[in-house]
DNA sequence: ATGATATCAGATAACGTTATCTGATATCGT
DNA sequence: ACGATATCAGATAACGTTATCTGATATCAT
């Protein structure tokens, strides 16, 4: 239980002022030393097993190396593999991630959001549930990075990263259309978020300019969990005179749960029906049959976002940054040619 | 780009000294104070929206309210779990939570302990894939608290928190007996980890216990993931003269897996086999049929540790201190009685 | 009144760093 | 040999807090 072992013990076992240490430390443009010098304080820092207080060094305008990443739903294998990404990229640049889950709650956003401030975090990156523009803008005033994911809060002055849910809307209608299918159902989410409507949009945009009719029997709204999937495709297939031979999921989640009520009914997939997923949870690639998704760049987007944080402490917040990128269709052996 | 709000600020706003202003923030013992100062302080806090600096109150001696979790997996359902019942322990008591994932590289782990004691977490929690006793005597010295989870490290002074594995792998073949099962198989993980090896024992033990034979052909090893799980049953089936009617994976990841394999060889579970699990991850719940499985005391572990660091942090480390907490049989769709 | 005590709040010194200022040598050109 | 310059390293003041010390009032019993 002995004391925490600090800058000034470091000096003294190397026999010189605190200062020196600090030098050899975090060297600056016009530091001179002798390498005997910095070879008696860098001995000393290993026979001591140092190590520099980041709290200390930030309180002098370091910053603290903790980003902060707040999503609304740690349960969900698309926000996982996100954390697990940015947690990468942190990792590379010897910052910190400190993960929140506001569990779609307001309230627990923002007790995040106070804690994070708290901690004087040098970014945080943010898949908001309910963050209203004033919020965010002071946050923006008083000097704390913040970047939006995947949800735009209109009138707020801050960089977003988004995927771009209409081109994966579109790949995944496309794909359908092209292996012949006409009749093609779609469970979509709760239309309340933007992501949702745009995957949407993007199905129903290529159905019509491929000259397909958008049958809105063929649409079913839930939210985009495993049981809702279940639950809808279930709901889909007892109307099932309208033939539809195709399925569009707006997630990964709901294709599984889809695709159990197929196989509990007794009908094959893709013989009896294709299905397409979006987010190439690594689920997806392990499922029975591996399922055809649509990829979200998540490495492009936990990469942007840090990018984006290390600027805006360089240079400050330069304009409204708003970063589209694109999806990708990745091709499985979940749907099938048909004549 | 207003620079940052800090308890001068605040001080001067409402008219009175720092101290003042302190004392509302963290009121001590005998602290007197108008209610008239009070409100005023409290006022310009408001005002300010002003959020008092963690790394500063640290640095007098206050903790940093952050704790560190290091994890092999960050890709295991099981650990992300953990890690989600973690972080929400953490959250009711205002605490952050620094998730780290060593991908069972030792220089990682090593790498993310130096970065967590450069920012003087108030703990770190890990499951170690390859620390050293001398290493983590070290960092007992040095004062901070660290908790093992799961793997002990043999010569090491230092709380861990165990899953009753033993007891788990009891419950599993015990209910396969229980069923009527003579001939029962094990997907087991490699032999190198303290857990399969108790969850492996729990199984044979159980057997011999109730008479059986422990036929080692119906034991494999591999890597406690999805594909091995596919693998191995592939295998097991491949010389299925020895005809086995049930199976112990050692975790639900490897279940799944085997399910897989059986299912595509158009047998039927439990009809063909019944399957037990390990670790109740939220997928087995969902998978087809859904999975019987152990549970891992996931909370208690969690709470355990968390409460572990901070009776540590007021009165030191009290004695070795271990912690088995007990599993528990869930029962789902995966096993038939046969007769 | 007077001193003792309870109630309030400011000044000050730390916590562990780093940037700036300052001072001391060593090296050099003339 | 001398001042100018390059090279080195210590002293000091911050960063934003809180604990301790100290001083000022207000209240009370005598």
């Amino acid at each position: 239980m002995r004391t925490r072992v600090t800058i000034r013990d470091v000096a003294k076992k190397a026999g010189v002022s605190i200062s020196t240490v600090s030098r050899v430390l975090s060297p600056q443009v016009n530091d001179y030393m002798r390498e005997e010098t910095r070879g008696k304080v860098l001995g000393a820092i290993k026979e001591l097993d140092y190590r520099p207080d980041i709290r200390a060094q930030s309180l002098r305008g370091r910053g603290t190396r903790i980003v902060g990443l707040v999503m609304p739903d740690a349960l969900n294998p698309f926000y996982q593999e996100l954390a697990y990404v940015l947690e990468e990229v942190c990792y590379r640049e010897k910052y910190g991630l400190l993960v929140c889950s506001s569990k779609n709650s307001i309230t627990r956003e923002l007790t995040y959001i106070d804690l994070l401030e708290s901690q004087k975090v040098d970014g945080i990156i943010i898949s908001t549930v309910g963050l209203k523009e004033i919020k965010l803008n002071n946050l923006v005033k008083k000097g704390i990075p913040i970047i939006l994911m995947d949800r735009d809060v209109p009138g707020a002055n801050i960089p977003v990263m988004f995927t771009n849910n209409y081109l994966g809307g579109c790949q995944a209608t496309q794909h359908l259309i092209d292996l012949g299918h006409k009749k093609i159902a779609c469970i979509a989410g709760s239309m309340n978020t933007l992501s949702s409507i745009n995957r949407l949009k993007g199905y129903t945009d290529t159905l019509q300019k491929n000259g397909l009719e958008v049958d809105k029997k063929l649409i079913k709204e839930g939210k985009l969990i495993y049981k809702d999937g279940y639950k809808l495709m279930k709901e889909l297939a007892r109307k099932s005179s309208d033939g539809f031979t195709a399925l569009f999921c707006l997630n990964d989640l709901v294709a599984l749960g889809a695709m159990r009520a197929i196989q509990e009914d007794g009908k094959n997939i893709p013989s009896d029906y294709s299905i397409v997923g979006f987010d190439n949870i690594s689920l997806s690639s392990v499922s029975n049959p591996p399922l055809t998704t649509i990829a979200q760049p998540i490495k492009q987007i936990a990469q942007g976002a840090f990018r984006t944080i290390k600027r805006w402490k360089k240079q400050g917040l330069l304009k409204k940054e708003h970063r589209f990128w694109d999806t990708k269709l990745i091709v499985r052996k979940s749907c099938k040619e048909i004549n």
